[in-house]
DNA sequence: TGACATAAGGTGTATATACACATAAAATTG
DNA sequence: CAATTTTATGTGTATATACACCTTATGTCA
């Protein structure tokens, strides 16, 4: 393989796959603990969002959770399905749909916590309290320096 | 909202969401660099490391790439698809299934090289080249203690 | 007010990620 | 060597992510 030489070994110090690898293996630590009460990490984030501000339309929703507006609509209508948010007309503007928590949702957000915080805790254990607080405050930087 | 409480306010703190959201973003910076030469991230990643390998089985490639076996499939057959590689019946071991980079995939490897430089140059001046070293130091350190 | 621009949202499509389950080949073992 | 176990891989299914394009409602301005 003559074509095989040192120019690629370089390649392996790629940021982006180095930071998708790394999301992937703490999501499945997420998954795992969170599997336990059927949800998601993702819907699980969406549950906790919506519980501190309330109906929302779904643009600024999806501002806020950075999120694409398109996989938001797609994600909701799994979590509307399940009875944990409720999706309605906006009242003023007939484009919008606004989206909020049910009784059903606080309940499933509720039962999760627990499990997320184990989670949370379980990744703190294994990576060491510094160097996660270290990696958080670095990702936010990175987050806001990119937005 | 009598449920709106304070108690909410703290699952802001996800370690999950927190490198999802880096994630994506950090991906997106690279899709539009990678985009002008019609290759993905994840798909850049697999054919650098196909060109430090040279011929190698799916499991250990999947390995090495710390994914998925099965997404690993479905990823070489758009690969494959494209010429990029090649994918052969084992040569020992009938179960399975050898894959090289093709010369067009180190074409395609070599043309996107310059785009995936300028992406990490772009990150690198954003996020500020101490914050981001110090980030792959923390993100490497907790991927070892995950896997 | 009517024409046009803009904003909110949805749909189609492609890839990414992960798990449960299925199949076939190889290895092991009695 | 035949039966069983393990290994390598594929398939079905569900969600995640992103972009291009479409529709409809709202806003703007001549």
């Amino acid at each position: 393989m003559s074509r095989r030489k040192e120019k690629y070994q370089r390649l392996a110090d790629c940021s982006c796959d180095r930071i998708r690898r790394s999301a992937r293996q703490v999501t499945q630590l997420y998954e795992t603990m969170l599997r336990e009460v059927g949800i998601k990490p993702s819907q699980f984030t969406i549950l906790a969002t919506l519980a501190n501000s309330g109906t929302i339309a779904l643009s600024p929703l999806a501002d806020q959770l950075m999120l694409d507006r398109t996989g938001l609509t797609r994600n909701l209508a799994v979590l509307e399905r399940n009875g944990w948010v409720r999706i309605q007309p906006g009242p003023h503007d007939q484009r919008q749909r606004v989206v909020a928590l049910s009784n059903l949702g606080f309940d499933k957000l509720d039962q999760a916590i627990p499990h997320w915080r184990r989670a949370q805790q379980a990744l703190s254990k294994k990576a060491g309290e510094t160097t996660l607080v270290d990696l958080r405050e670095n990702l936010l930087k990175i987050s806001k320096q990119l937005s």
